[in-house]
DNA sequence: ACCTGTCAAGTCTGG
DNA sequence: CCAGACTTGACAGGT
């Protein structure tokens, strides 16, 4: 099994390269010449798909091949109060300068909306502005040229007290999205909502892949099930996409301590995820790793000096050589 | 240069 | 019905 590692939005490495400048709407309306402040805004933006760019630059050069973009590339970008303002059209470049050098180098992007996007919510004002934001993120995917493969992860979302309700209200909602919406769409098992197999049937209720969290599920687990009985039919979410071609994601974080074990570290324990690679998942062809720590992408390299070290112990890995961030598995 | 409170957005809990 | 927690990078305003 090939294993891709990658990280979330930006480098602890490079020095001033933040994707997510951004400007508060409090600033913005206490500017009193709006086109000015727009033009602001847009140039915010700029640098921030320059500093992308960049990223993606070093990326390549650590051999980095899974990365997933800031949701902030765009400051107030659907802010209900700038809807005269289209902020795609001037950058519609700089979007396709970004997308054309991920699809050269292959390094397969994604986003992750945050928590405003709820499709389970009952208020018709949270879904309109959570349509809004996955139409948002999906403008900006499609305005770099990505195929489907280039995806938004979402989360079922709240439970409001009842669990069922909610789940079918998120099915309804997901309904109702644009084809070209709800393609892209993957959802990923929650810490303290809706657990991995409550996320997985729903998954396969509306037909998206499903991104397992291996540390919501070890900390939002009643039943005790074994992530290994919920793999297959993990995978065969994943099937229908992209001829079957497009290996599933996972996420692997480690608790930040004791009395938050929600949180996350600064780095990664390579001991659960190892566990998991070669002996629930050994017989999946490739599988893409989305490690989400403090320390990001040094996060990476870390887990790949700890890795080698299990390697030479005799754990039944391969570690590719260099600073290649890649990993081959064989059965425990 | 550095520190602290604040920031568009949602949900949950507790008062 | 409302305040605060959750969580997080970066702004804004102060020293």
């Amino acid at each position: 099994m090939k294993v891709r590692f990658g990280y979330v939005a930006m480098s602890v490495q490079l020095e001033n390269a933040s994707p997510s400048k951004t400007m508060t709407m409090k600033t913005f309306s206490k500017l009193a010449d709006r086109p000015a402040a727009l033009r602001r805004l847009e140039s915010i933006a700029r640098e921030n798909l320059h500093n992308t760019l960049r990223l993606l630059k070093h990326n390549r050069y650590m051999d980095v091949h899974v990365y997933r973009l800031t949701s902030k590339l765009i400051p107030l970008a659907t802010h209900g109060d700038l809807e005269d303002w289209d902020p795609y059209t001037p950058l519609a470049e700089a979007f396709a300068e970004v997308g054309a050098f991920a699809k050269e180098h292959e390094i397969r992007l994604s986003f992750h909306p945050d928590h405003f996007t709820v499709l389970s919510t009952p208020r018709p004002e949270v879904y309109a502005s959570s349509v809004k934001d996955l139409a948002h993120h999906v403008k900006m995917l499609e305005m770099m040229g990505l195929d489907e493969r280039a995806t938004c992860n979402i989360h079922v979302g709240g439970t409001y007290g009842d669990k069922e309700a909610a789940g079918r209200r998120f099915v309804e909602h997901f309904g109702e999205l644009e084809p070209r919406i709800a393609r892209r769409i993957t959802l990923e098992n929650d810490d303290k909502t809706f657990t991995a197999s409550e996320t997985l049937a729903i998954c396969e209720r509306v037909g998206a892949p499903m991104v397992l969290d291996l540390h919501h599920h070890a900390v939002n687990n009643p039943g005790g099930i074994e992530a290994e009985a919920l793999w297959p039919r993990i995978l065969r979410t994943w099937d229908r996409r992209y001829g079957g071609n497009l290996p599933p994601k996972i996420h692997a974080s480690s608790p930040k301590n004791a009395g938050d074990p929600r949180g996350h570290a600064d780095y990664v324990d390579p001991l659960p995820l190892v566990d998991f690679l070669t002996r629930v998942a050994p017989d999946t062809p490739a599988v893409d790793v989305m490690i989400e720590a403090k320390r990001k992408d040094e996060s990476l390299f870390r887990l790949m000096e700890d890795l080698k070290r299990l390697e030479a112990d005799g754990a039944p890995i391969a570690v590719t050589g260099g600073a290649g961030i890649e990993v081959y598995c064989k059965r425990s």
